[in-house]
DNA sequence: CACTTCACGCGAACCGGTTCGACGACCGGC
DNA sequence: GCCGGTCGTCGAACCGGTTCGCGTGAAGTG
């Protein structure tokens, strides 16, 4: 069932059809209603194949996401949700790609085979081949994240140096004199990831504003390593007395640890970190965190993303984010000596 | 850049470049060389929706789950990941359709316009019109779950049923007579999802089969919930001294329930449930647990799916799972009478 | 009544591939 | 020297839409 079908049974031709739903040529009434009639009869739908190779235009998104292994956040699932939503409210596909660097074949097939109108992508490095080969290509993308020279890009970012300055100014308004930092993989830093490298940069500045004693950890993107990462930190200063999380998946495991060794959270041991807020709400006591609005910012690169496919020629815009730190109940002030009565319950408190 | 061009500069025609890049017909050595070079230089690939207009293949698969509001579980996810993986293994790319309900837009776009080849659908329901749609369009498709008349369908699933009843047994086994079920929202179950009703009919039989005296709670998929619904379970028998939960996203407001409650897991109060075990592992004490094994999962809905595809006529295959209960942490004997010396650490054990 | 104006609808070309039938060149055999 | 068969290539049609330019008939105008 085609196009040609439906003109021969409403008895015109296949421009007149085409012209009667897309609105773009005036239709008489009769004609229209008696071809809207035959394609409803039909469920007639035109096939997307044909549409896009005739106009250029696939109605599509490509959501470019790292191969990912085995290991997705639930911050990236937060992202991925809110991308796909948002691209149906703006009648826009959405077509997965696990892709990494530049070169690889996804990526190509994506751009190349032209299977997208513009892209979105994730997990992005500092200097980033593939965010440098679509800006060089014109192609429309935009980018959760930035890279080290952001000027000019299309991006919705969130400002991790200023968040990780929260979290340890925070810990130091505690009292807190000796602070971790767990990071994402070492794998990540090398890459040169930009949430790991900028907030661990804002991490070690605030610290030494503030005169902080500190110590950086990269850590596996799961609980296990967690676990372990927080023994590392024990042994290496067992007078640590809060750390910082960039790592989300981790963050099961950092809470095992610190039970394992004795530190009860937050009596004697304060948490905290930049970690999406529903993640932060599950771990008990919940988590005081700098909130990732993941969704928010799916939806916002959407949004960039389909107005600048509208204007082609308009100004880059971008979004940096710096959400406020939500009090929770894993941070507590520092200084009860061990063993010293335990000062407050597990169980979550409400407000400082 | 096109076919043309390419045929042009390589000095033949449009239908030899196409066979020498196709290999459907046989191209002397010189003319083939000739074309890659050009090819290459030109760094030339053919159009997506060109060739899918004109053989009918996209080569691109859907990927159909519940439009979700704002709560994905890292059940999902994992789905998600491990179909996209399997997928690009395949040359295949995954569209994602946020699709309730058989008759709505984004599965409309999918099949109407027909932007894929084959389609896999996730949350399946008992009676589940867009299963049944499918079926009677014969369009190819797997389903993540089974029907309440799954015979003669393509699909991969859980064994739901036993897995509760696994839950059950391991629980009546450590002695436990009071056990609550945390199932799915309300709202899924009303909707007749098959992890929801079957895995209650496993959990039912079973605690008939050994006498358990057992209450059933629907639980919204969120920490808050959880929460909320191990009060209830508390109010409802103090007496109770275990849980199985099929909801996943309610885990970790469980653990706290109970924490708030003053039941140590597993000393006082035994934990378990059917959840993807990346999952199981991020909570202390780490969930003794029928591990779903998401990613296996969706990477064999991706072969049954591409095995369809490649063999139109072949016969149904199903693949139906059931892994063992993963040992782990959070369950231990009943019957330690309240305020009784500890017995156990809450640090993981590895076995039983 | 002749002449413009306008509203509608038609046919053809085009998007960029794939595929089928045919044709010419070259080969060996008789 | 003619014939049959292979091999390699070409032209044209086709997939199913969109879009441009034009023709036609009815309505409006002097």
């Amino acid at each position: 069932m085609n196009i040609g079908e439906i003109a021969r049974l409403a008895g015109v031709s296949r421009s007149t059809v085409s012209y009667a739903l897309s609105g773009k040529r005036p239709v008489s009434d009769d004609t229209r209603r008696k071809i809207q009639q035959v394609v409803d009869e039909l469920g007639y739908r035109p096939s997307a194949s044909a549409r896009a190779l005739a106009n250029g235009r696939t109605r599509t998104l490509g959501l470019v996401f790292p191969p990912a292994g085995n290991h997705y956040t639930g911050m990236q699932l937060d992202f991925i949700g809110s991308v796909v939503e948002a691209a149906a409210a703006h009648d826009y596909d959405v077509l997965l790609s696990p892709s990494g660097v530049d070169s690889d074949r996804s990526f190509q097939r994506l751009l190349g085979e032209r299977r997208v109108d513009g892209a979105i992508l994730m997990e992005i490095r500092l200097a980033d081949d593939r965010v440098d080969h679509l800006a060089a290509l014109g192609f429309p993308s935009v980018t959760i994240g930035r890279t080290a020279r952001p000027e000019g890009g299309w991006w919705v970012g969130l400002d991790h140096t200023a968040l990780a300055k929260a979290c340890v100014q925070h810990l130091a308004d505690l009292g807190h004199h000796r602070v971790a930092l767990v990071n994402r993989p070492e794998q990540l830093l090398r890459a040169g990831y930009e949430s790991a490298h900028r907030g661990l940069e804002g991490f070690t500045k605030a610290a030494a504003e503030r005169g902080l004693t500190v110590r950086t950890y990269a850590c596996g993107d799961d609980a296990a390593s967690g676990q372990t990462c927080v023994q590392r930190i024990l042994h290496d200063d067992p007078a640590t007395t809060a750390l910082v999380t960039l790592n989300e998946a981790a963050l099961g495991g950092l809470y095992r640890g610190l039970a394992q060794a004795g530190r009860h959270v937050p009596r004697d041991f304060s948490v905290t970190g930049v970690v999406a807020g529903r993640w932060a709400e599950t771990v008990t006591p919940q988590l005081t965190a700098a909130d990732v609005p993941a969704a928010e910012m799916g939806r916002l690169a959407v949004d960039l993303l389909v107005e600048r496919l509208d204007h082609p020629d308009a100004a880059p815009r971008q979004h940096l984010l710096a959400p406020p730190i939500s009090l929770r109940a894993s941070t507590g002030p520092a200084g009860a000596p061990p063993g010293a009565a335990p000062t407050a319950d597990a169980v979550p408190r409400t407000a400082f």
